[in-house]
RNA sequence: GGCCCCUUCGUCUAGCGGUUAGGACACCGCCCUUUCACGGCGGCGACACGGGUUCGAGUCCCGUAGGGGUCACCA
């Protein structure tokens, strides 16, 4: 059976980029009916937060991304990994470096400079006996040799073993580090695939050190391109908007975030829009691109029009209640009030001010519009319109637009534009917005008086 | 700097030795329309560069350039 997984460290929100990761994991563990797990990787006690674990998983809810089985924490499995480590060290396979964390720091800076080790790292490999000092225990790799990884996306990428490969494995506290607990992890919870950013690439060569050691078999491993930001760099937390949640509370739905990050990196032909049942249904791994992308506001826009549009108006009057405090569930036009304003909203926040701005009546009218539209005798005529439609029944779209171009305008002499941007500009203080006739029957004889009295006065 | 990865329109991408290099977003124009949109039609626009291999290269190989990632007692 395939298992996958998501394992993100709880160090804050989960971006966009931990979200495609975790959405091409979950795709192919749906589409081979296998599994998809999640796992907490909160062995650095010092950054973990239990806040972030919350918002992590909050934000899985929200996209509708269910995982299997229970979430492992590895904060609760540091006996577990402390096992696995004896038994390296009982093995000879590991040893404990006596190395100071300024010495370490040396090390560090002068590699990171591009300059020669000023000593060999793995100093302490062939030591023997204790010392009455801190110590960190280090993963004893081969001297030298290559190895392959035949990845599912990159292809064939090789690795020439060096000192550093000798990594740290377990710090002086004793807490096991990363690409230690990783492989430990991946192993016991049966990880058959595993989809993860290139970024991971250089850990894989570690951890496959650590599968050799223990003798287990590797699994696949699959190393998707970044997603970049506008500088063609990692997407970091410094990027903008990168928190899932934020997608939510800027009113997007979470169908529209899931097809936009799938096609970032993957493809199906010329397909665009993919429901979920055809993502799981289509998605392949190895289909996966080798270059990386950009993150492309514009056409998360426009998918995301696109699913309002194609969301029944009573989900999105809940939606708009949930989230933006739009309370229209019980309109008696809600339909026709929706189906104006979903074709000219990108967002359902940008619904939410269009909505909000039809239904309350103008505070001011738009100086330009006024200028150009309202003649001196428009006023009058505005008041002949009230009286013309007093006795009427008006109640749908097609009522209005009749009395308007069929009865007043003709009878009247006028021209269309003599009384309608008027109408408009007493209804919402400008001449721009959905259908008139739509307006004018949303809200109602009585408003429509109400408001052309208002402007009169 | 070492190691590794990457390179088709501005962006996301199709392409898997022979294509007028296709689609989508954005942008521009036209049509529809009593406004604004939606929609329809059309336009602009790309194989980083240089060598090979081949009858033939966006597709294969090698360089160059550029970009990115990574080199922790972080994950």
């Amino acid at each position: 059976m395939t298992i996958t997984r998501f394992a993100p460290s709880p160090t804050g929100y989960l971006h966009i980029g931990g979200l495609r990761t975790a959405l091409f994991n979950y795709l192919w563990a749906r589409n081979q009916n296998g599994k998809f797990r999640l796992r907490i990787e909160d062995t650095d006690l010092k950054r973990n937060k239990e806040e972030a674990t919350k918002a992590i998983l909050e934000a899985f809810e929200w996209v509708g991304m269910n995982w299997d089985d229970e979430v492992v924490y590895q904060s609760e499995r540091f006996d577990v990994y402390k096992k696995y480590v004896e038994q390296l060290l009982k093995e000879g396979k590991a040893y404990k470096c006596y190395l100071t964390s300024d010495e370490l720091k040396e090390y560090r800076e002068a590699v990171q400079k591009g300059l020669e080790p000023p000593f060999d790292i793995r100093k302490y490999r062939d030591f023997e006996g204790e010392l009455d000092k801190d110590y960190v225990i280090r993963f004893k790799a081969p001297l030298e040799g290559e190895l392959v990884l035949e990845d599912g996306v990159k292809g064939r990428v090789t690795h020439q073993i060096q000192p550093s490969d000798d990594f740290v494995i377990a710090r002086s506290s004793g807490v096991p580090t990363y690409n230690f607990v990783v492989v430990i992890d991946d192993h016991e919870m049966g990880m058959t695939d595993i989809i993860r950013g290139d970024d991971h690439l250089t850990n894989t060569f570690k951890q496959m050190l650590i599968y050799n050691a223990f003798g287990w078999d590797l699994p696949k491993f699959y190393h998707v391109p970044m997603i970049h930001n506008e500088k063609g760099q990692k997407l970091s937390k410094r990027d903008g908007a990168v928190n899932v949640m934020e997608y939510k509370k800027d009113g997007f739905l979470p169908e529209a975030l899931l097809n936009f990050l799938v096609r970032l990196g993957w493809s199906y032909g010329d397909q665009e829009i993919f429901s979920m049942e055809e993502m799981i249904k289509l998605f392949n791994p190895n289909d996966i691109n080798t270059a990386p992308s950009k993150y492309n506001y514009e056409k998360l826009l426009w998918l995301n029009h696109h699913y309002i549009k194609n969301t029944p108006n009573q989900k999105l009057a809940e939606l708009l209640k949930e989230d933006f405090g739009i309370d229209i569930q019980n309109h008696d036009k809600l339909e026709i009030l929706l189906d104006e304003v979903k074709d000219r909203s990108q967002t359902l926040k940008e619904m939410a001010e269009i909505i909000d701005n039809i239904l309350t009546p103008p505070s001011e009218y738009n100086e330009k519009a006024v200028k150009k539209f309202i003649k001196e005798n428009t006023k009058e005529i505005l008041a002949k319109f009230v009286e013309f439609i007093k006795d009427k029944e008006l109640h749908l779209p097609t009522d209005w637009h009749d009395v308007l171009m069929e009865e007043f305008i003709p009878q009247q002499g006028l021209k269309p534009k003599d009384i309608m941007p008027p109408l408009r500009i007493c209804m919402n203080g400008d001449t721009k917005g959905i259908d008139l006739s739509a307006l004018l029957a949303i809200l109602g004889k009585d408003e429509v008086i109400k408001r052309i009295q208002k402007f009169l006065s």
